[in-house]
DNA sequence: ACATTAAATTCGA
DNA sequence: TCGAATTTAATGT
């Protein structure tokens, strides 16, 4: 093992290989093996240092895109400068189809939280797979359907004051078999991140994530979570 | 806000 | 290349 593997190949022609495609999008599996090689060709990585902004805000992303592995956050900044997170998006999940669709664009910022891994798809691609692949589209409908349900939920526990519940569904949604599959049951996330992501200062975030443990749904780990029960951790305080 | 502890990095052999 | 020393990051209170 001389020589690294590739500092990283930016250098490279667009386009991943199949098994690739398949550990980067989960999605791909359904497709049939036309449309999946189309998939390859138009996908390009890109890695991301912690704190770097991957789309500022009012751009036109001309890609629809998934995080490979890292953690992104999805959120705005106000005038006054405070930011305020709307999501989080870690490993396995893709999103930007709106404003890949409507060719619009974003209304937010997505920035990296931790060393994360990207793949964009290019749009011709992207608008490809919308217009000829049946397979594609039955996963679109299933992911805006479960973007909607967790939406609501936000919109629902957002109101409750307590702290932990809400940190609890924060980490439920993270976890999200659906919208960021085969991710497993462990995420490297600090406590100050899930201060971010769900809306409380990491001092309450530490105290609400000990409570979590107590109850047996959580394990902590130095600069990470696993869950023990999602099911719970999903209805925690309902 | 501060003290403690874990992890990452640097440096010297 | 190994491990001790230093610096940085995360956690606990």
């Amino acid at each position: 093992m001389t020589a690294p593997p590739r500092p990283d190949a930016e250098a490279g022609r667009p386009g991943v290989g199949r098994a690739r495609l398949a550990h980067i999008a989960a999605w791909s599996l359904e497709l049939p093996e036309e449309e999946a090689e189309r998939a390859c060709a138009g996908i390009v990585e890109k890695t991301f240092a912690r704190g770097a902004c991957i789309c500022p805000k009012h751009t036109v992303l001309e890609s629809w895109t998934g995080v490979v592995s890292g953690l992104v956050k999805v959120g705005a900044v106000s005038k006054d400068g405070r930011s305020v997170t709307f999501t989080g998006v870690p490993a396995g999940g893709w999103f930007g189809e709106g404003s890949v669709l409507k060719n619009e664009p974003r209304r937010y910022d997505i920035v990296a939280l931790r060393n994360t891994r990207m793949a964009f798809m290019d749009r011709a691609t992207f608008m490809w797979l919308v217009e000829h692949s049946v397979a594609f589209n039955r996963f679109l409908v299933r992911q805006l359907n479960e973007r909607l349900s967790h939406f609501m939920a936000l919109l629902e526990y957002d109101r409750m004051l307590d702290a932990t519940p809400r940190l609890a569904r924060c980490i439920a949604s993270l976890f999200n078999p659906v919208l960021y599959p085969g991710s497993g049951d462990h995420l490297e996330i600090t406590q100050e991140e899930l201060g971010l992501l769900s809306g409380i200062t990491r001092q309450v975030a530490n105290q609400s994530l000990k409570a979590l443990h107590k109850d047996g749904v959580v394990r902590l780990e130095y600069g990470g979570v696993t869950v023990v029960d999602l099911e719970r951790l999903r209805n925690y305080g309902a």
